[in-house]
DNA sequence: GCCAACGTTGGC
DNA sequence: GCCAACGTTGGC
């Protein structure tokens, strides 16, 4: 059976809801990755993420906007409880237990970086063509380059 | 809080 | 299947 290459994703958190130090501090620092509700996004976990992958952890929606830390795949895709939870703000009435709408993978935070502003992302000629940096972006997990991704925690985390 | 951009919904 | 209205995202 013939190995994949490995790939790279980014995934935005916000912060308030689960920062990389709330998932460094997590039970084997694995974090369900619950509550996407976006189809794209869904398909990404469900279809093309394998154990291992590189995963930026990026926090969203808050004052600091930017990559804070490093993690990778931690499982295969499995069902989002919260959807059919109707306590949570996740809740889909219309998913179907036999037939979930909505499924996730864990993720293992591995460390924390220090933070790289959406900025400082800007600045980077060779981060132009970031997903997640392309006009209108608001997917919350994007796909990353091989390249970028070296460029991102080789050059920029040199010193971090 | 603003608002551009985008995804989803639902009437037709 | 079209597309206007609406809701959400997320940086600023």
């Amino acid at each position: 059976m013939a190995t994949k290459t490995k790939n790279y994703w980014l995934m935005k958190s916000e912060p308030l809801e689960c920062s990389i130090d709330d998932a460094l501090a997590a039970r084997h620092q694995v974090v369900p990755w619950t509550g996407v509700r976006n189809y794209q996004a869904r398909n990404f976990m469900r279809d093309a993420m394998q154990v291992g992958d590189g995963v930026l952890f990026y926090h969203s929606s808050c004052a600091e906007p930017g990559i804070a830390g490093l993690a990778e795949v931690a499982s295969v895709p499995y069902p989002d409880a919260t959807q059919f939870d109707p306590k949570s703000k996740y809740f889909d009435a219309g998913a179907q237990r036999a037939e979930p709408r909505w499924i996730h993978v864990d993720v293992r935070a591995l460390r924390k970086t220090r933070l790289i502003g959406i900025g400082e992302l800007r600045e980077q000629p060779a981060l132009a063509d970031m997903v997640i940096l392309r006009r209108g972006n608001r997917l919350s997990i994007t796909p990353v380059t091989a390249a970028e991704w070296r460029f991102i925690t080789t050059k920029l985390l040199k010193t971090a």
